[in-house]
RNA sequence: GCGAGCGUGGCCAAGUGGUUAAGGCAGUGGAUUGUGAUUCCACCAUUCGCGGGUUCGAGUCCCGUCGUUCGCCCCA
């Protein structure tokens, strides 16, 4: 076979999957800026070592999953195309001063990252993201409300059953005395650990807290507990967190096991996860992330943010099963010479008069033309034939009823505007 | 990187060693030279992802390879 093909882990979203994806951002936009966040958009490629310093050199992101390459210049640099999306919020706000515009940022972005990974359900070597952050605040408010908007965008979308787990990682001091007492106490079951969590326990015991392996979940489950090491800071700042989402009424469970795999994520620490999308249940993870500013060269600031995974969220959305149909108002049906000339400029002012139109190209018998006309969804069919095309006719005939009515073409641009309030909510109905 | 399943026309598929590779949907042309969810007819895979092997004979068995799916790892 020697057809070129998308490259593995890669797909193309076909005009008829493209309806859901437009429906997402639709309403995540409206979401987002009733909240007066505002879009940014960085570029995809970054210099390696912002992920390198960023995400953490430990991490399997940066240390196997990452696509790096040396550009064309002499210099040979080293780009990565963007494994997640926050390092190059973070970049770009350094870069262009945002913080001197005033305190808070409030910024989202969607666009792809990608992963050299294995591709699986829910996850490809390009997928995409629907980042959120607010960079400048301290305060519980902020996490309370990106997780607010978390939640509302899922809602909004007609996602039920989506649980949300929350813990916190507290600060520097705190998981540094929570990783010697974690470790102590899991040393003495070196041997009984699953291969994976025995490598951490030198390099990142943490994530051996949520290790699928049965015996090291058995293990883990007398382990000491991350909340209880939160410092008085920490342990305040997340008292506020929760009491402010039970205020909003927004549902969670406390999961001293989340554990984040990036390491620049402080305080909170958050995930959505959907038990109807397989072994990668995280439809949305997010966290605290005070260090991270500081740590690529800005000003000590500290910041909080999501990314909602939208291959993940499309999955969901089809298993509900609601596919708008096509919004077409006319198809138009022509045949014959003149009749065939008369319908581009037909269609041509009514589109410029607002009107969705389908022009049909074939030319081929009525029958076959009515049959399409049928299948595209339109609400109403147009028919020019040659008898029309002398006379300056146009028959409409609204395609639910059969109901057909002969009409100069002049009449017709004249009730364009009728015409669109009766079929407007004709499809509104059609989508109920 | 590791493990398992699967690869037959645009789509869904039957076919498990024996002459010309079912069927359905979609598409095209016609019955109907101007009226659509009905009907009828015709056309639509020199070939079963690709390469090699076993055999008198391979879509069917074996090996490799690529792709895909699900899982591990990891994450959105």
């Amino acid at each position: 076979m020697s057809t070129i093909q998308a490259i593995k882990g890669t797909r193309d979203i076909l005009p008829g999957e493209v309806i859901r994806w437009q429906q997402v951002e639709a309403i995540a936009k409206a979401i987002l800026e009733r909240a007066a966040y505002r879009e940014i958009r960085p570029p995809v490629m970054e210099f390696t070592e912002l992920f390198a310093r960023g995400i953490g050199e430990a991490t399997d992101v940066v240390s196997k999953e990452m696509y790096t390459f040396p550009d064309q210049s002499k210099k040979q640099r080293s780009l990565t195309l963007r494994p997640e999306i926050t390092a190059g919020l973070v970049r770009a706000f350094i870069q262009n001063k945002l913080f001197a515009e005033g305190s808070v940022q409030r910024l989202w972005h969607i666009g792809p990252a990608f992963r050299y990974e294995q591709p699986q359900q829910g996850r490809q070597r390009q997928f995409h993201q629907l980042d959120v952050e607010v960079i400048g605040s301290r305060n519980p408010r902020a996490d309370v409300e990106v997780i607010a908007i978390a939640t509302d965008i899922l809602q909004a979308l007609g996602l039920k059953s989506l649980r949300l787990d929350l813990n916190s990682v507290g600060q520097g001091e705190d998981r540094q005395r929570y990783r010697e007492a974690l470790v102590s106490y899991l040393t003495p079951y070196q041997d009984e650990l699953d291969p994976d969590s025995r490598d951490r326990l030198t390099r990142n015991p943490l994530r051996i807290l949520d290790s699928k392996a049965p015996r090291t979940q058995e293990i883990v489950q007398s382990a000491p507990s991350l909340l209880d090491y939160l410092g008085s800071d920490a342990q305040r700042h997340f008292d506020q967190v929760q009491q402010q989402l039970t205020a909003l009424g927004i549902s969670f469970q406390v999961n001293p096991r989340l554990v984040r795999g990036l390491d620049y994520y402080t305080h909170t620490a958050f995930e959505i996860q959907s038990d109807d999308l397989g072994a990668q249940a995280t439809v949305c993870g997010g966290g605290r992330y005070d260090g991270l500013v500081a740590q690529l060269g800005g000003p000590d600031t500290p910041a909080i943010g999501f990314a909602i995974g939208l291959e993940r969220l499309i999955i969901l959305l089809e298993q509900l099963q609601r596919q708008p149909p096509p919004a077409l108002d006319f198809y138009l049906v022509a045949r014959g010479g003149k009749a065939e000339a008369q319908s581009t400029v037909l269609a041509q002012t009514l589109r410029q008069s607002g009107c969705s139109v389908e022009l049909d190209l074939s030319g081929s018998a009525f029958g076959k033309q009515f049959k399409r006309a049928d299948r595209s969804g339109a609400v109403a069919c147009l028919i020019l034939g040659e008898a029309e095309a002398e006379s300056g006719l146009v028959q409409l005939k609204w395609l639910a009823s059969g109901e057909q009515t002969e009409l100069s073409q002049a009449e017709l641009y004249a009730q364009v505007p009728d015409l669109l309030a009766t079929i407007h909510p004709l499809r509104a109905d059609a989508i109920s």
